[in-house]
DNA sequence: GCGCTATTGTAAGCAGTGCTTACATTCGAA
DNA sequence: TTCGAATGTAAGCACTGCTTACAATAGCGC
């Protein structure tokens, strides 16, 4: 390869690769405009050219990592017919998808750098959300009829998030990163089944 | 006062408290060790000789946040003498300090400076954790018995702080700050009853 | 009160960072 | 082929964390 001509050729892309692998291997606050440039061997003002700033460059990468997460979850969710164990196994994907590229998906939740005001990155999260909304009516037989629908839906979006985010902020250390998707789908049968005792829900 | 003075007396307090309105308004990345001295009136090289480097000092300062909250959710169990509602208002409670303190809340969630292993943060948290395994052995007589109460507790878990974080991280735009404690009692609920429709659940 | 020492502060300096400006090179269309 | 737009380089400013050499002070034994 001639790495020695003047013009990169697909610089923009190289900057993403570049950071992508930078935050996986070293965290988000390890990432430098400068280490990035060095990696794409290119000047240091050469990035300025293609992102405003060191923001926008990672506010890119966060974009690339919701397209990974959102092939993953597709993925697990055709791995299933019944509209109940769709659901499960997008939750699962989710809890997945974090401890094995937990500083991806700390960029990916960071509201610094995943930009929702931004209109691509808004299509494809409303894109994500209509899916989930379709497997949810697809399995509106198995929901009981005490709660709003919607609370029902945060209440599982909450549950598998927070699992998530208690592995990678370290509340969790008795349990194993390989333990994880074990865990999510005990959790989640939790919540479909409650963990009162059902006597007592009949009365008042 | 005689801000003149050679010896600080107390630098060590005055760069805590510095760091902690640092982080509370400007998020820890707007946190610089020059930018506490500065607010403590002291050289840029003064901080070095009470914290090792910039993190020893934002683990000292997420300490700090640690005890805050820890002294708001005791003061919610207190609220009530109901198990069960006081598990429902620690929890609201800790929903509530995350949309007020959202910078503090990252600050104490986040292990680069949460450091678990520090005996005295060790031991502050198990108080926490055993304060609430009491009030849960409090509630036995409320729990159902299909699941085991180590899941239970972490479902309980997973729940209010994966809602604490799409508040903080902007999943969820729709929801207002103030509506935050309402939406967290409505989400506990489904967990207490489930979101299976009930006859279903007494089936194989 | 006196003098000595450990503590706690300052000042200066190095390397790394984001970002800007002025300039150089190359690409591609007229 | 020419010439402007696109894309790169180099140098420089202000900021950062942190270290080192030095200065001032507080508090101790006497």
């Amino acid at each position: 390869m001639s790495g020695e001509r003047y013009h990169h050729g697909s610089l923009r892309e190289a900057l993403i690769e570049a950071a992508l692998k930078i935050v996986e291997q070293h965290g988000i606050d390890g990432f430098s405009m400068r280490e990035a440039s060095r990696r794409a061997g290119v000047s240091s003002g050469a990035p300025y050219r293609h992102f405003a700033d060191n923001d926008a460059l990672l506010r890119a990468t966060a974009r690339r990592v919701s397209q990974l997460l959102g092939a993953a979850q597709q993925e697990a969710a055709e791995r299933h017919d019944h509209p109940g164990l769709r659901l499960r196994e997008v939750g699962i994907a989710g809890v997945r998808f974090a401890v094995q590229h937990p500083n991806l998906f700390r960029l990916l939740n960071d509201p610094r750098w995943m930009d929702r005001e931004d209109p691509e990155t808004r299509a494809q999260l409303q894109a994500n959300e209509e899916a989930v909304q379709a497997v949810l009516e697809a399995s509106a037989g198995l929901l009981g009829s005490e709660h709003d629908i919607n609370t029902v839906l945060l209440a599982a979006q909450a549950t598998v998030y927070g699992l998530a985010r208690l592995f990678l902020d370290g509340h969790l250390a008795a349990v194993e990163p390989d333990e994880a998707e074990a865990v999510a789908g005990a959790v989640l049968d939790v919540l479909g089944t409650g963990f009162l005792e059902r006597s007592l829900l009949n009365e008042g």
